[in-house]
RNA sequence: GGCGCCGUACCCAAGUGGCUAAGGGGGCAGUCUGCAAAACUGUUAUGCGGCGGUUCGAACCCGCCCGGCGCCUCCA
């Protein structure tokens, strides 16, 4: 039984979809005024880790993420960069793209734009208006806290509590200074469309209570993102929607935590942030060996905490790949290998290795019940290395048929990860520094002969030559290892 | 000021009432190897920020204290 931790509770909570069989799932996308970063990475890995683990189990999802493509920071985007503000929109959803593409992420089952949402948006408004939770100030409209009851439930906070500390800017048309903006009356040259109160867009929360519940209903079965959403958008998304139906809203809030930088959180006001581009360009690896890292990396720790990014933890997501890489590689290279000359029979790797028919076979039980708590990706991802260790462990003594399975079982249990699908020769082993001027330096075919006349050394015992290849080729990134069965595998 | 989260080994990180506190990285010692590499084995927290309390029993619940972070303003 899955359990999701529901910010409106405050606890976890065992999954109940409101029809059997199927999820509808809304997600709050990017605002496309600026590149992404880290932080948009991991809100929308996580969920799609979510979502892949919700069809894993069995479950119809349909997945809905929006593109927020009318706000205040687009239009002053667009004075900075002095173009129109729907190319900033266009340009900024192209480098989503770009990076989700970079990063392996599927597109959700519907991606709606504010923009393509202004009738619904409008009628949303006017229905909040007409049950008088909404009043009309000028050409602008707000929605009013006080008519919503249960206004604070989701961000735990009282209005009472919020006026006290709260720097709010003195408006003094508004009936209370926590009332928020559902239309915005438009100023020249700013972007507008017809409405009843004039000219104007929308305000920040409103366009994702209409494109919800034009694409998921009224009531529907998760809602998330990043924890700096729960206020004031998710609380006031939570009012207006409520407000305008009298019916609940979402029913699990799920919040992903931050990135931080130093023990701080990622953020364009601290400046301390790391677009997506940035770290694919600089890291030095092909896509989807850099995308995998940081999947990695991501999913090494449970999404509601924070996470700590640095270079050093990006590399140890690498290098534990690198091994699940390599077992990959010598199970495809020559299966057939025995070391078992040297093992005796009751040695403890002869009993380590029969464990493994049986972790094999539980492996997907096990996932589950990780994954099942509350997406505990960091336990399963655990689970990986104590399956690799295994088929290690019974490749010392020999192939067998278990290890194929294993790896099998690893590769498509990864999926749901977004782990594991390379094929061998597309991972990069050695750090990139090295591997970089490898390229450049060794043509395959000359490592080939360099290799064989190595092996033709060690024929005739001359080991200084051997030693002499191994360490030019080590110098420029290339590690060599002599097999059992007298073959020598490379690796850059 | 209000509300909330977190503090587990050298580093990262699960575990939230009950067997010897997962897993990874690093270190050390071995096995294997012509030498290596890789892999495997052992080892690295009588203790989970501190002090009290509840309990037969607590890293896990309660209280206080110390330290860090977040939200209350745009933010994934």
């Amino acid at each position: 039984m899955l359990k999701i931790y529901n910010t409106l509770t405050g606890k976890k909570e065992p999954f109940e979809p409101l029809t059997a069989g199927t999820v509808k799932m809304y997600v709050c996308g990017v605002t496309v005024y600026d590149e992404c970063h880290l932080g948009h990475a991991r809100s929308a890995l996580v969920f799609e880790m979510i979502r892949r683990y919700l069809e894993h189990s069995g479950l119809s999802v349909t997945f809905v993420k929006n593109f927020t493509d009318v706000d205040d920071k687009i239009i002053n985007r667009a004075n900075e960069l002095k173009i129109p503000w729907q190319a900033v929109t266009a340009r900024y959803i192209d480098t989503y793209y770009r990076d989700m593409g970079r990063l392996g992420i599927q597109p959700a089952t519907v991606e709606p734009k504010a923009t393509e949402h202004m009738a619904e948006i409008i009628a949303l408004v006017q229905v909040l208006i007409q049950k008088g939770v909404a009043y009309q100030v000028n050409s602008d409209v707000y929605f009013q806290v006080e008519k919503y009851g249960a206004y604070g439930r989701l961000s735990k906070r009282k209005l009472d509590d919020m006026q006290a500390g709260a720097r709010v800017e003195v408006d003094e048309r508004k009936r209370h200074p926590m009332d928020f903006a559902l239309w915005k009356g438009a100023k020249p040259g700013e972007p507008s469309w017809d409405s009843p109160w004039g000219k104007g867009r929308p305000g920040w929360h409103i366009e994702c209570s209409a494109m919800s519940m034009k694409h998921l209903g009224e009531t529907f079965d998760i809602h998330g993102g990043g924890a700096d959403l729960i206020f004031p958008h998710h609380e006031n998304e939570i009012a207006q929607s409520c407000g305008a139906t009298g019916k609940e809203f979402a029913r699990y809030w799920i919040h992903n935590g931050f990135v931080q930088i130093n023990q701080e959180k990622m953020s364009k006001s601290l400046g301390n942030f790391f677009t997506i581009r940035e770290i694919f360009e600089k890291w030095g690896y092909r896509e989807p060996v850099t995308a995998e890292a940081l999947k990695y990396f991501l999913l090494s720790s449970h999404y509601r905490s924070p996470l700590n990014f640095s270079d050093q933890a990006l590399l140890e997501a690498k290098r534990a790949l690198d091994d699940f890489y390599d077992l990959f590689g010598r199970l495809e290279d020559s299966p057939s290998a025995k070391n078992s000359g040297k093992i005796s029979d009751n040695d403890p790797v002869r009993k380590a290795a029969k464990q493994l028919p049986k972790a094999v076979g539980e492996f997907g039980e096990d996932f589950r019940d990780r994954m099942d708590d509350d997406f505990n990706t960091p336990d399963a991802i655990a689970m990986f290395h104590k399956l690799q260790t295994l088929v290690n462990t019974q490749l010392r003594i020999g192939f067998s048929d278990d290890c194929i399975k294993a790896r099998d079982v690893m590769r498509s249990f990864g999926k749901v990860l977004g782990l594991f699908q390379l094929p061998v020769r597309e991972w990069q082993f050695q750090d990139r520094a090295i591997k970089l001027e490898a390229e450049h330096l060794i043509p395959d075919s000359e490592l080939e002969r360099l290799i064989v006349e190595r092996s033709e050394a060690k024929k005739r015992r001359d080991f200084a030559r051997a030693d002499e290849i191994r360490q030019a080729l080590a110098a420029q990134g290339i590690t060599l290892e002599d097999r059992p069965d007298g073959t020598t595998r490379w690796k850059r």
